[in-house]
DNA sequence: CACAAAAGTGCATTACACCGCACTTTTGTA
DNA sequence: TACAAAAGTGCGGTGTAATGCACTTTTGTG
């Protein structure tokens, strides 16, 4: 299972607002471990995992309608 | 750690497409168990779990960024 | 109300997420 | 290139998510 999209936008937000992996970690109350594990898209966290991290990095999880279409190689075309 | 509005958007995706819980296990490879203690907020599922989940019912996982003011209850001013 | 379908729960087992610690690898900057 | 900060990994303990099964409760329709 690829999460790459999720990994990406948390990885590149955390860079953006220019906080490492360890500060990340104690803002959010997640192990380092499991943060590294995550973005190194390694894991499989859980919601609450996601939710914590995604908290301080002032983004949300949310779920909305697939309308997108994917060309052959299963790519966003847009 | 409260997923409602999560769970209210899979139960309310499920229902509008007319499915029920015994079918969107076995449709989406979760197990029954798990698919009953998600919808009923019991447990704290893993992203494998929710995104074959709203795999199956059209939807995807997104992080988006939290512009919303809340007011001083914590609830969404809107 | 009566009954059936759907949803929710208790229990037990297995697998794995979470985590700290110590170490290696990569990155970036002087 | 040399060095420090940041990122990634192996090990191992603890907690809990995932699961099936059997049961109870709720829902909704005649």
């Amino acid at each position: 299972m690829h999460f790459n999209k999720l990994i990406n936008t948390i990885k590149e937000r955390r860079e953006n607002l220019k906080v490492n992996q360890e500060n990340l970690a104690k803002l959010s109350g997640v192990g380092l471990r499991t943060l590294k594990q995550f973005e190194s898209g390694k894991g499989n966290p859980t919601l609450q995992t996601i939710q914590k991290i995604a908290d301080v990095l002032g983004l949300e999880v949310c779920l909305k309608v697939k309308t997108e279409i994917t060309n052959e190689d299963g790519k966003n075309s847009l």
